[in-house]
DNA sequence: GTCAATGGAACAATCGTTTGTTTAATGTGC
DNA sequence: GCACATTAAACAAACGATTGTTCCATTGAC
């Protein structure tokens, strides 16, 4: 099932089959008719291997993620798979755990798969390297920014969906909202907060650092959040977390108490997963097109590699009102 | 960065330096130093497409996804990616959309790319396929059982879990219970069918033929499921969902019509994925040891590729009680 | 001092493609 | 009928590694 046995089969040499599949033969018809049935009879696929090393290239894009087991990244990593789809590239993923010394080695196996572009999606790999990577290959990066790679980076504005979603808040009267952190100055989360507080001063209410609590972008600090803003006595009328999944530990900190959504508090996350549409009630949250933010890489990568002009690729959050946020009491 | 200049460089052969990294070679320690000196200075990475041409084999492992986008499928993949760890072995991914043909072209992809063996994750491709497939190279399968292909299979005890959830729910007094299944004659769904039928007859209760009704596996279908129950009148006070996203849709269905869980009827669904332990009220399942079972797969396809005897790899399920649940009024 | 045995390293063929160059055969113009 | 384009296809050299074989220089035994 290689090259040359489909030559041989036909009775032609291996260039003329080569130059046939690549389609700058000069062949009679009927030369090419023959080949072709052989290709169909013998089942044959193209080593992959072997036009990698001839022609310097890969037809492959790395993907570097940080937790493949997180619905925030899978709908990324999703959306880089549709955007490869039919474009003669394939994306292969490599996941660095979520630490950094793992994401050196999954850098190193793509590097050594020979890559020809990489996307990185997230990640804790200092700027600098990336600076250094973006040298000698193509990256793009999805939801991060560097400074100096804005061009290839693929990125929410998340100001913008921090102050609409306390815009949100404020609109409903509320007067008193919580904030739930990311990761400890984990940019999202940063600007994010930005949002808020700009928000909360165009409402004309103070900020109150009492309200604001460190969470890590995980369900469980979202439900440790309220647990010590309740125990700490701190008053609200409504909450916003950083992200959906800490919204959720939110939740189930609130109902374990008997305190009603949204009856008793509003909640509001962010990034609008799947499942928080089936969420006890359904959650109010700022959408974060992760689907089409990892097309867009793809794209943006597809692009770079063949010498286009890159697409657009600053995307906009959008509210998704839902029912866990209500009138302040 | 290739062999030869890392040779040049270090004034020796190439062969001498691959024999070097591959340890098979007789040098004196000071060459052998010499070489690996250059090596890092130079950065070099072996280039795996050369390496997999002249090797015969590619040190990768194609895995076949379905829905690279369901949480059900991530948990596994992330087992798969956890199993080749450190192994020499990095598994590639194609996802087939869900569609049949898709599939196909998925698989071809990684046949092009000289996989040294297959991971099927569920698939829709049919048996004899398969059975064609792990003819001619090696394959295993997760989730799915392919009769006279036992061995290279990675599967859950599906009656026996849909038997403890019904027992569950009978042992705490109900005795009207309804099923959701999934895809119309999905072996898991079946199964899991069987387990319930079993639970029901030793219990003493009829089979009610109006309690079973048909979803596929998604939220809508578990919430369309529970509103056409109710809207025929149909009278029960459990429910069992052949999986969690399914329980999740019918959970919102009760809520919406202010039906309270567990108080008025117990809910209990199946694969305990990560986040139905922050539904409201955390949901009772039957756990499916999704990232053990990718993990195991990897094992086995790695035993397969090295000869040895393959793990055991039939994996019981086990019931995770929590709050959805409760005696029947 | 000669010869075999051995250790250390180079040589060369190969994996399956791609692609620049050459060859053979056909057709064209005068 | 001859030189010359032109077409159709074969030849051959890479790409970067691996590995069986060969080569050379020691070393030790006799």
């Amino acid at each position: 099932m290689t090259l040359t046995d489909v030559a041989r089969a036909a009775g032609v040499s291996p260039s003329t089959v080569s130059r046939i599949l690549s389609g700058t033969a000069r062949v009679t018809p009927e030369t090419r008719q023959r080949v072709m049935v052989e290709i169909k009879r013998l089942n044959y696929q193209p080593n992959v291997l072997a036009q990698g090393l001839k022609r310097g290239h890969s037809r492959t894009v790395g993907v570097l993620t940080q937790e493949l087991n997180s619905p925030f990244f899978n709908e990324t990593v999703q959306g880089i798979e549709y955007g490869f789809e039919d474009s003669g590239y394939d994306p292969i993923f490599s996941g660095g755990h979520s630490r950094k010394s793992e994401e050196r080695r999954a850098l190193d196996v793509l590097r050594s798969r020979r890559v020809d572009a990489l996307i990185v999606v997230g990640s804790f790999l200092p700027d600098a390297l990336l600076l250094e990577l973006a040298k000698e290959s193509i990256l793009v990066m999805v939801g991060r920014r560097v400074s100096g790679l804005e061009a290839q980076c693929v990125f929410l504005d998340n100001v913008q969906g921090g102050l609409d979603a306390t815009t949100h808040l404020t609109a409903l009267g509320h007067r008193r909202i919580a904030f739930v952190t990311g990761n400890n100055n984990h940019p999202d989360s940063a600007e994010r907060f930005q949002g808020y507080c700009t928000a909360l001063s165009t409402a004309g209410i103070p900020f109150d650092p009492q309200l604001v609590v460190t969470g890590d972008f995980g369900e469980q600090s979202g439900l440790m959040a309220v647990d010590a803003l309740l125990s700490q006595g701190v008053r609200f009328t409504a909450l916003f977390a950083a992200n959906d999944q800490m919204a959720c530990g939110a939740r189930l900190a609130l109902y374990r108490r008997g305190i009603r959504v949204p009856d008793d508090i509003s909640l509001i996350g962010f990034d609008d997963l799947k499942h928080v549409l089936y969420a006890i009630p359904p959650l109010t949250t700022v959408r974060q097109p992760m689907l089409e933010m990892g097309q867009c890489a793809a794209r943006l990568a597809l692009n770079l590699l063949e010498g286009k002009s890159p697409p657009e690729h600053t995307f906009s959050p959008t509210l998704v009102v839902r029912e866990s946020t209500a009138m302040a009491r």
